[in-house]
DNA sequence: AAATCGGTTCGTCTTATGACGAAAGGTTCA
DNA sequence: TGAACCTTTCGTCATAAGACGAACCGATTT
């Protein structure tokens, strides 16, 4: 999940009829001049003004890649930055999320991440319909509390996947915070497993589940499923 | 809303370093050989050989474009078409979205729509972020309740805005069921207003307006923000 | 009135795209 | 072992992209 601005410029320009309009369009909207541009992609200013002009009509995708990152990244320095605004880098935040048509148990659930259990006390008995994938530190960090929402698309029976913990003590205390509660918690490779993550769990009937695959094979395997 | 499949695979041609192989993804994807490509782009085979093993490394705009919507038309001829299966949804259900950058107040976006409030006991008080215009009827029948939370957009605190709508009772209890909530509901020329629908808008304390612009008039107003 | 800034126009150059068609390399299947 | 089909490779050509720089236009600012 990452860069939906930079991929909805990019095909705004690609599939319009006249590229250039279209550049000139964001670089408006990201208050950036021709002669910034130019200078960020060491050329000449005119070859921007010829791009937009529509001298040259059809650029090709170097040409616009080249264009769309350098926007973006001149956008970035800004104080206003569409960019930033436009995540509040949830991109940076959510590795990845579905939602299932249908339920599936938990113990299935549990089998295809290879999860075990950290709790006797709550029972295995609410439906999975989706799940979302999260750096746990940049979450914690960077979400407001007012966007926690975000993560927890059409369903809260969930499992709600942290990354990068250490022990899971902070992610349970966000959850314990907020209103909408999931309906399993996963840790990726904690180093090690703080108790009061566990009795928080416990408190909040959430099961809580470890797993010692990798960020990068939990994401393959739950994006086949 | 048009073309979400469309847009994506612009932008991911576009931004490849290798623009060939992901032209070829898609038309292996699509099940499109590079014959029928050429036949209905009127072009030798080489050529799409040609820019497939990278031969031409940038291909331009104009070229990307014809080749996306020939992938694209080819593939509404067949029997399992994902440019179908694609619009069964979003695309004919959204009629236009949109997220502000900065919050509208509840009356300044009523006056915008020229809107009246439906219910006295909901205070207008939750800011605007965004807004969602959405045929009624498609969305009742055909949306998958797994897909619901895509109207949502970046935040939930916006209007959804429905098309279509007799009495307004249906949008209204998908509302209640649905476990995220707008700021604020907007029925476009409805018939008659039903009694439950103001009840369950002021249980939800969601915003319930109603406005005798068309849709067509409404869409511009929105988009022209 | 001169200087500055954002932008345009255009002549010119090199290189790559956009296109063809002929020949040939692999699979699959009768 | 072919025939049929999908794809690749490559020589060749015209045209457009990609780039420069100098001159120039119009506002603002000094």
């Amino acid at each position: 999940m990452k860069g939906a601005l930079r991929e909805k410029i990019a095909s705004e320009i690609t599939l319009s009829d006249y590229p250039g309009k279209t550049i000139r369009k964001w670089r408006e909207e990201l208050e950036i001049t021709q002669h910034e541009l130019s200078k960020h992609l060491a050329l000449s200013p005119s070859v921007i003004s010829d791009y937009e002009s529509g001298r040259r009509k059809s650029p090709g995708t170097r040409t616009v890649r080249k264009i769309v990152d350098a926007l973006l990244e001149l956008d970035k320095t800004r104080k206003s930055s569409l960019y930033l605004a436009e995540s509040d880098n949830l991109d940076e935040i959510i590795l990845s999320m579905k939602d299932f048509s249908v339920g599936l148990s938990p113990s299935t659930f549990m089998k295809k991440i290879q999860g075990t259990n950290l709790s006797k006390t709550v029972p295995l008995v609410r439906n999975i319909h989706g799940y979302t994938v999260l750096d746990s530190l940049k979450a914690i960090t960077t979400l407001k509390s007012s966007d926690y929402w975000k993560i927890y698309g059409w369903s809260t029976e969930r499992a709600l996947i942290f990354t990068g913990v250490k022990f899971g003590r902070s992610p349970m205390v966000a959850v314990r915070a907020h209103p909408l509660k999931p309906a399993m918690v996963v840790y990726v490779q904690p180093e090690r497993i703080d108790r009061l993550a566990v009795k928080l769990a416990e408190l909040e009937n959430v099961s809580l589940i470890k797993t010692q695959l990798s960020e990068d094979e939990i994401i393959a395997k739950l994006e086949a499923l």
